[in-house]
DNA sequence: CAACTATATAATAATATGTTTATATAGTTA
DNA sequence: TAACTATATAAACATATTATTATATAGTTG
């Protein structure tokens, strides 16, 4: 039950639910989520963490990218179910579609390197 | 999507999972969930307020009782998968188990009323 | 290895949440 | 209606969570 407690409580925030709509679809680095939900980098880390200190989200390096995804092999049924949940909830949201929108062309650069392209 | 997180926020706390749990099997009074949880009587109180301005209970007067339920029909499709899971996990923890020993012979009268009959 | 990039972490400040203590209210009963 | 009971609410305090700012680290590239 503190597990599912510690689940909640990772969910219960907006940011992170437009962090989890994102990795629906697919794995994101980070800046991709920065430059998606515009909020700083510490902010965005921070968020990362917390859900995947829950369990909730795995994470791989590819070089100097971090790119997390949803961990489905390491959740319980249980909360696969909720997870679910959340995503048909982000579905139906303004705000988790124009994300989705707006990561199609996030690009792997913060805003900062594409000026010195 | 504001909604949803007002949900999850509702529910990620262990005490209200515990209130929550109970009231799965059925309708109960303020006192008898102080009484199994044994807390303190505005805290339950609270609680019970934080769910229930979530939209996630509803509650009747009989006489001087306040007696909560879950508002299924409140509430939408996927916060009724979300409490559905959340009734899993508690039937698989054994605190939530226990709270419903202890329910089963609670009474609705506080233990100092108890004292006076 | 020096400079740089993407990300993480620590420290601090701001805000929100939960708990307790005290008090109010709605309903009951003598 | 006066005393009582069950519950709610407010105020004050304690704790936890989040955001910001500053700094560290891991990996890359010249």
């Amino acid at each position: 039950m503190r597990n599912l407690v510690g689940i909640l409580k990772s969910l219960s925030d907006e940011t992170r639910l437009r962090i989890l709509n994102m990795l629906f679809g697919r794995e994101c680095c980070v800046c991709e989520i920065i430059q998606v939900l515009d909020m700083s980098q510490p902010r965005v880390s921070h968020h990362l963490s917390a859900m995947y200190n829950a369990g909730l989200l795995k994470m791989r390096r590819q070089g100097l990218f971090a790119l997390y995804s949803i961990d489905w092999d390491g959740i319980d049924a249980n909360t696969v179910e909720i997870v679910r949940s959340v995503r048909k909830g982000m579905e139906q949201s303004k705000i988790g579609q124009d994300d989705l929108q707006k990561l199609a062309s996030a690009e792997r650069i913060l805003p900062e390197c594409a000026r010195q392209t």
